[in-house]
DNA sequence: TGTACATCAGTGAACGCGCGTTCACTGATGTAC
DNA sequence: TGTACATCAGTGAACGCGCGTTCACTGATGTAC
């Protein structure tokens, strides 16, 4: 089977069959690409283990139950959301305008290359004693709040106003969306013949960049 | 059990046990409740049926499948959309930045009072055949197209040029997003020990607003 | 270097569950005459 | 008004399925001496 091979031991590693070797990667691997496959919905443990080529009790050993691996999925998940934010900064350079922009482009890239984290991350029902998780996913919140700041040259870790945050929620809302429309087919719509892909990269930019200027001037009337 | 007398047929009907008299819209309703409390993974046709007090196979009389009354709710939920934007419209006045502000909050109201059906409007996976289901969908989303369309002082029917797209999709990505972030309770982290509920009504309305007056001043500079 | 043995990691059969759908059936309805 | 009968609407048992989890087991590893 192709996904057993794929995530079977390396053979530099010297592992017998029996033994996996990598199993915990492999689930891993293996759940995020179930994800991007067949969404949240779509996940089960058993298939899991038969795409890492190991009996369903294995998955036991390491993660507990189901649960315990989605769980460890979501906090990788939020872990590579904020790597993305963070690429998003570097690119943006010193502006602090295209910071925020390139973030928010980030953002969306993150949750259409991931779909299926996406929607992991972002479900309902998390218990609130993923302490890893929820740690995992504050992290990433901060950056997104940070660029707020910038944008309105406030120091790190200063309160904002009721101005300000309501900009960081509209800026949050319009990549969150824009993400969920990409994801679920919607932006079909207005697509034209040149495919999904093309029209994210055409659109997503200026539509960014119309909505923060947008939210500066009207800061300074 | 309580839900079966909820959705029994009523006395007045004079309809006997035996014949439900009304289980198509029961099952209808049925379905809109189980959506909301478990969400469309939650979902189930035999849950459905015993809701309805009525034998697993019943439903297949009316819908055929599953698939079949998924279908029917989530067409009958896009109407439920459109509604919720023409009484914004409505609320909006002669003003276009009101009425288009006004159709953002009926969305997200929409989306908050009825999560299942909201979750289940936009999924993946829709058959291209159900042309009811699409016809609806369009017929809100046209409503939504209107409203930019005033914004900028176009007539009906009018093409939109780039700008105006982006100011289409990035107010429609706002209002989505935000309901998705309501939804999933993300924006706990944003709002204080005043409750959800309280937030939406004090926070959606102005941040709409900022949205728009932003997409106007940017366009004029 | 060799051997005993505790620990680790995965097996595979089994469990009980709820699911969607099918199907021969039957109770009720309502129409034709 | 009464009766035969076609049609409609729901029954309930049965089917096969995939699921998550458990558990006694066993093969491999690696450490102590």
């Amino acid at each position: 089977m192709k996904q057993k091979e794929e995530n079977a031991p390396p053979a530099a590693a010297g592992r017998s069959a029996y033994h996996h070797g990598a199993l915990r990667q492999a689930l891993i691997d293996a759940t995020e690409q179930l994800l991007a496959e067949r969404g949240v919905e779509g996940f089960s443990l058993r298939e899991v283990a038969r795409r890492s080529g190991v009996s369903p009790g294995a998955p036991a050993h390491h993660f507990g139950d189901a649960q315990g691996l989605l769980t460890t999925v979501a906090t990788l998940a939020f872990d590579g959301l904020a790597e993305a934010l963070e690429a998003g900064n570097r690119r943006g350079g010193g502006d602090p305008l295209a910071r925020l922009r390139e973030q928010g482009i980030g953002y969306v890239e993150f949750a259409l290359r991931f779909p299926g984290r996406f929607g992991l991350m972002f479900r309902k029902g998390w218990q609130q004693d993923c302490a890893g998780r929820q740690c995992s996913a504050d992290a990433a919140f901060a950056l997104l709040e940070d660029g707020v700041r910038d944008l309105y040259g406030l120091p790190r870790g200063a309160g904002l106003d009721a101005g300000q945050r309501q900009a960081l929620l509209s800026t949050w809302s319009v990549v969150h969306g824009f993400a969920h429309l990409a994801i679920d087919g919607q932006l079909d719509r207005l697509a034209g013949a040149d495919g999904r892909a093309a029209f994210m990269r055409r659109m997503l930019e200026p539509m960014l960049q119309q909505h923060l200027v947008g939210l500066v001037s009207a800061r300074q009337p």
